[in-house]
DNA sequence: GTAACTGCAAAATATTTGCATCCTT
DNA sequence: AAGGATGCAAATATTTTGCAGTTAC
């Protein structure tokens, strides 16, 4: 797998470094969204915390991963499955957090519904965000 | 208006106070919804920082205002209508962030859809934020 | 070798808590 | 009068910035 990270930096004309290859592992070890706080703790203290804001906003700008948006103000990143495959942006999937383990899923086969707005108003993008219980706590 | 506002407040078995009035009256006046910050700045740099704080988290409580999840990480609120007008939380309405002033309205005739979700999964609450111009600013 | 990345220190910003005082009921 | 709300000070937490040293290419 370490060669699918490398190449992910690579096609985003990033250099490779530990702390990319390490937090990027860590997305796709993490079957879910992560917080800042998360990647600091998981990555067993080793990375400066400027490092994990700077690593993370590299991310979303080359569109490696993405944020989620959530009501409780804590900003939880995922990895943009269609960018790593085919590199460019897409992101009109639905996000599900469980009530019951906290985590933040990205259900990639769950497209976002359209929606209807009023008169005058125009949509560029459309974010969904479902609470609930998820298929390993229910 | 006013005797509305304390009309809201004391359904909500609170004590009416300054800051408490004078927060309502501007999310009443807002058609929109308001961040911490642009209540410090509306208010005319009357309150506290605290008392702002400690009025919005309140309201939360009561149901009186409900928060909006945004991908930038800035908390913004707005009123519940349903709630003021009926005193149970209802919160099945569209978000929309317009690009260009920035403002973030609540389509209240908007419902959110259905969402078809993965066995297993289950659904509480359906969140949906559209992003794009709005009928002011196209 | 050069440009880019990291880590430390420190600044700037945001949020929370304790407590004495004041206001609402 | 009593309980709750406010405002100030200060403690915490979060995020950003500058810069010197290090690493990738």
């Amino acid at each position: 797998m370490e060669m699918d990270i490398r190449e992910i930096l690579k096609k985003n004309q990033l250099s490779v470094t530990a702390s990319r290859e390490k937090i990027l592992q860590l997305f796709i070890d993490h079957n879910g969204a992560l917080a800042h706080g998360d990647i600091e703790k998981k990555a067993g203290e080793k990375f400066d915390r400027v490092t994990v804001y700077r690593t993370l906003q590299t991310f979303v700008d080359k569109g490696i991963i993405h944020s989620i948006p959530t009501a409780d103000n804590s900003v939880r990143y995922a990895l943009c499955k269609d960018n790593c495959e085919e590199g460019h942006h897409h992101d009109q999937h639905v996000h599900f957090v469980c009530n019951s383990c906290n985590n933040t899923y990205c259900l990639d086969n769950v497209v976002t519904p359209d929606i209807r707005l009023p008169k005058g108003y125009s949509s560029k993008h459309i974010e969904v965000v479902v609470e609930g219980v998820c298929v390993n706590c229910k």
